[in-house]
RNA sequence: CGGAGUGUAGCGCAGCUUGGUAGCGCAUCUGGUUUGGGACCAGAGGGUCGGGGGUUCGAAUCCCUCCACUCCGACCA
């Protein structure tokens, strides 16, 4: 490509609303440029890229013996609704009306249409498993889009539906959508992890998460310092303590503790660490049958967090987790939250302990009294101890679930997802299928995601400098930069330039020719740079007089000389290697 | 949705408190001098000052209202 007939727009100032490194270069470097909050426009340079990780995308799927289709981005309400994820679905769901003024949506994902298509289309056991794929615009009208495409409104997703006649043949699928992701990132060139998740709103069972490892990443994700297991920490378990509570000391006392409300404050103030104190967090219980919710009070240890996704799938506990109003719990606990307790709460309260406050000896908690806590209360001496979860956020340190090791957590950019479904939408849908005897039974689904748009945000996440980006080799927009000097005063450059072009191109090699004929070359040094472009030729008078070129790799800091005749075989190694 | 903030040339910003001919840097165009790591000089083009309404002789500036965008939080297959 010759840089003359090529859009560069880079930018030397950031811009202003650009938070995140990403972001910032892909501005800079003229790849993308935002047309309204979430949504993109792709400009050339970025559209190759995003092009590249499509296609490695594409071949792993094909390889892993996927189908390929395309499905509307407009979907009729009607297959939503038969799904009942019409009205479940929240504002992230953008609905629209034509001009019959029937309902339709943007497709936030296509379970529904998929599983639509191949309940007409498949009716046989002797026709799975079968999985199904496509590449397209997905849209989510999310609260707050950020990070430029990092989560955007509309975004480019790989999305793929499996379907079977048993779990283990899902099992089976899913396992090998597993390595074809490895594949697929190993590929690109990310530093990932596949870590265990949780199956959230779309339901299911098994999980995981593919998640590029990036500081300014949204998840955290829990390490074992000695195996290879990777949670998200909403999903990793927080072992119960080893070892028996200790004994209780001293007797239970009330003590003032005015206008202390928070941990911190009533530690600091009664000279406690955190880690000997309770808090009581109190949250609405299930609705029974007449949709009454009775209170759930959770105990914690003070320094602990409370995990919410653990919370809300316990029984009793509503789903989705609602903290109680202040009033209601005024009522009941006849205090307000930061003084609340554990000690002689109403029986119409449930209480449940996590499993590290269960273990605590002497601590200080509420007293149910405004301004007032108890030190040295013990459970089974003081209170009893009834129904103990694990109810709070695994941290550094705490012993790791697979049993070796200790937890380290680090932040993740998701980029894929995958879960097995099994039959939530096949039965909503009648999918069915059937099977060797004769029976009708419903299809078993899995899905598999990867934000091909977003693979491009975090790779730069990981691959960058204080000049820009620094483009991993299957990815880059251009392999090679072709930089002249004095192009429109010497001859013996523009030869040399237009000869190495075609030599390039004609090997296959993705060349960006600045052929703009007065650029300057600290200009094109800094655009190639900021482009990320990995190899890097300048061709100048000077060097031709003792016939070389210049040869720098992006991602080493020296320049080499290189006969003009060694330069072609010289990329041309650099790029298999 | 709660809190905070911003909207002035393509980008980054000043001007607003205290109303009086709309500015600066970068980018763009022209001419010239330069040219081995983001040049210099001279000149030029480019503005519904987010929209609407109001106050005033006069509004980018004060008031009302609407909109957009950003940040923090909540939310997020």
């Amino acid at each position: 490509m010759r840089a003359s007939r090529f859009l560069i727009a880079t930018l030397k100032e950031t811009p202003s609303d650009a938070v995140v490194v990403s972001h910032q270069l892909m501005l800079r470097a003229g790849m993308t440029r935002k047309l309204a909050s979430g949504l993109y426009n792709w400009l050339p340079l970025g559209l190759r890229v995003l092009r590249k990780v499509e296609a490695i995308v594409r071949e792993e799927m094909d390889a892993a013996g996927a189908q390929e289709v395309l499905m509307p981005v407009v979907q009729p309400a009607e297959l939503w609704q038969e799904s009942g994820r019409w009205e479940q679905y929240g504002g992230e769901l953008l609905r629209v009306k034509d001009r019959h003024t029937n309902d339709f949506c943007l497709g936030p994902t296509h379970e529904e249409v998929i599983t639509d298509i191949i309940r007409s289309e498949i009716n046989s056991y002797k026709q799975l498993p079968a999985n199904f794929y496509q590449i397209q615009t997905k849209f989510r009208d999310e609260t707050r889009p950020r990070f430029g495409v990092m989560r955007a409104r509309e975004f480019l997703m790989k999305d793929a539906y499996s379907f079977h006649a048993s779990f283990d043949s899902l099992q089976s699928t899913y396992d090998e959508m597993h390595q074809a992701y490895c594949n697929i990132f190993d590929r690109i060139g990310l530093d990932y992890r596949p870590v265990l998740a949780d199956t959230g709103s779309i339901g299911g069972s098994a999980s995981h998460e593919f998640h590029v490892l990036a500081a300014s990443g949204e998840d955290d994700i829990a390490f074992s310092s000695e195996s290879d297991y990777a949670a998200n920490v909403e999903l990793a378990e927080a072992l119960a303590p080893v070892g028996e509570r200790p004994a209780a000391g001293a007797a239970m006392a009330e003590v003032d503790t005015p206008d202390q409300r928070t941990i911190d404050e009533v530690a600091a103030f009664l000279q406690l660490d955190p880690s000997q104190t309770v808090k009581t967090l109190v949250v609405m219980g299930e609705a029974n049958d007449e949709g009454e919710q009775k209170l759930v009070a959770l105990i914690l240890r003070g320094d602990h967090e409370l995990n919410e996704i653990k919370a809300e799938k316990l029984p009793g506990v509503a789903s989705p987790l609602a903290f109680a109003p202040e009033a209601r719990i005024q009522a009941e606990f006849g205090a307000a939250p930061g003084s609340l307790g554990p000690v002689g709460v109403s029986e119409a309260i449930e209480v449940i302990v996590d499993r590290s406050a269960a273990v605590l000896a002497d601590f200080c908690c509420g007293a149910n009294k405004d301004g007032v806590h108890l030190t040295n209360v013990n459970w089974e001496r003081d209170i009893a101890l009834g129904r103990i979860e694990d109810l709070r956020n695994v941290q550094v340190n705490d012993p790791s679930p697979c049993g070796n090791g200790v937890i380290d957590i680090k932040r993740g950019i998701e980029v894929g997802h995958i879960f097995q479904l099994g039959t939530k939408y096949s039965e909503a849908m009648n999918a069915t299928i059937l099977d060797e005897n004769g029976k009708q039974k419903p299809m078993v689904m899995g899905c598999y995601g990867i934000g091909v748009s977003r693979i491009v945000a975090a790779a730069i996440e990981q691959n960058h400098d204080d000049k820009g980006i620094i483009w991993p080799a299957a990815i880059a927009p251009f392999q090679v930069a072709l930089i002249p000097i004095n192009l429109h005063k010497s001859e013996a450059v523009a030869e040399n330039c237009e000869a190495l072009y075609a030599e390039l191109t004609a090997a296959g090699i993705d060349v960006i020719y600045m052929d703009e004929p007065k650029a300057r070359l600290g200009v094109m040094l800094a655009d190639t740079d900021l482009m990320g472009i990995p190899h890097r030729v300048v061709v100048g008078d000077r060097g031709l007089e003792g016939g070389t070129v210049e040869y720098k790799n992006r991602r080493e800091a020296d320049k080499q000389d290189v006969s003009v005749d060694d330069i072609v075989s010289l990329l041309r190694t650099q790029l298999i290697g």
